[in-house]
DNA sequence: TCATAAACTGAAGTATCCTTCAGCTTTGAG
DNA sequence: CTCAAAGCTGAAGGATACTTCAGTTTATGA
């Protein structure tokens, strides 16, 4: 699962290269969850990849691109398991959808938690907003994208205010329950699902009406 | 608006030592903003401050110390604006009190985004989890409180998980917001406030029921 | 005014860390 | 089997950052 997006740097084309280049994502991950992005060293992740520095300088042309090739990996991870119940044909009520999906993100998130809340904050240090709106656009997009699929439940509902927000409130729901240790909670599934839909029953009245 | 919390080091004195520390602590932001934390070095902190590296270490054991200052001002202003309304004695409707504390908080935020948002990433990766349950406990604290002051609106809701999950998901929310600049939407107040009440509007159904 | 404490300076020591590259080892096609 | 390409090694160079402290300047109060 090695991702192409090193432009500078060699490409592994012999099978043992590939296995190195794996090696060092996940050394990449081990040490960020342990030491955070201060000890991630390149020595160190070369070290607990089991290859030389050397090796490593190969591959990736910095510490930031390491970082962004575990990133892209985990992304994709996160973000399949979400598209793969938006876009099951099986059709659902909005709620089974919403639940399912929730489900699907919770799943991923729980498999390393640590790895999850460390990766993000590495990432916000490193690419800043650009990483925000990239995550964001990916995933809103899907999300909007879910939401029409619903036209009769959403009319009048502004699709685009209602992906974000609903989005990045799950997102930041979970990521205290994850901090705190809840993430198995077995009500977080439908606590956030009655967030969501909570959110989108009655959404359409949002727009001008603002009570002071 | 210094804060005593440096136990290893001298506690300015004189009125010209707090305008050093101040003008310190305000440097950091500035360069936190600009450089982000892998740009903030105490040389340049001073720099910016007009004063000399020794003096910083006068004051600040460290560079972390200096970040979880200028961290400690700023969560005593947001949290403050929060309190303030949430303890506003004159009596109000559950929907008018949300709205208020959404008009501070966002009102703070609003201020210096950019700084809200580097100084998070900041301390996320300087105290990880634990800088994550301080912030929590303080202002899902807070909330809960104030959810405790609509008994009869919220009869039957587990209020622990009302003030978790409400209060990061409008954290998550608004940070989305300002990644995107839209701080300044006027329905964004509106919005936030339609997802809290949204949620706690029948989240009494929530504890043990759990459709598949 | 003067002495003492507080505050400030900034060059220098110490510690890492990043990154390269010349040479060695392994792989695989012919 | 042979050899060129791919892969790997790790010591060393170069750069920067953190932190200290001996010495200087400034404030205070007796």
């Amino acid at each position: 699962m090695f991702i192409q997006s090193e432009p500078q740097r060699k490409m592994p084309r012999q099978a043992r290269a590939r296995a190195t280049v794996d090696a060092l994502v996940e050394a990449t991950a081990q040490v960020l969850v342990t030491r955070g992005f201060a000890g991630l060293t390149t020595t160190r992740v070369a070290e607990r990849a089991g290859v030389s520095v050397g090796t490593l300088y190969q591959y990736f042309s910095d510490k930031a691109e390491l970082v962004r090739a575990l990133h892209a990996v985990r992304l994709e991870a996160a973000f399949g398991g979400l598209a793969a119940q938006a876009a099951d044909p099986e059709p659902r009520t909005m709620r089974e959808r919403v639940e399912h999906m929730l489900r699907a993100l919770l799943e991923v998130k729980s498999e390393r938690p640590e790895l999850s809340m460390a990766l993000h904050a590495t990432m916000m240090e490193l690419d800043g907003p650009s990483y925000l709106r990239q995550v964001m656009a990916q995933t809103q997009g899907l999300v909007r994208q879910v939401l029409a699929g619903y036209p009769e439940e959403l009319e009048g509902v502004d699709l685009d205010l209602a992906a974000m927000v609903v989005t990045n409130a799950v997102d930041g729901a979970i990521g205290a329950a994850i901090a705190t240790g809840r993430l198995e909670d077995p009500r977080l599934v439908a606590a956030l699902a009655h967030l969501v839909l909570g959110y989108l029953e009655g959404a359409a009245a949002i727009p001008a009406a603002s009570a002071s």
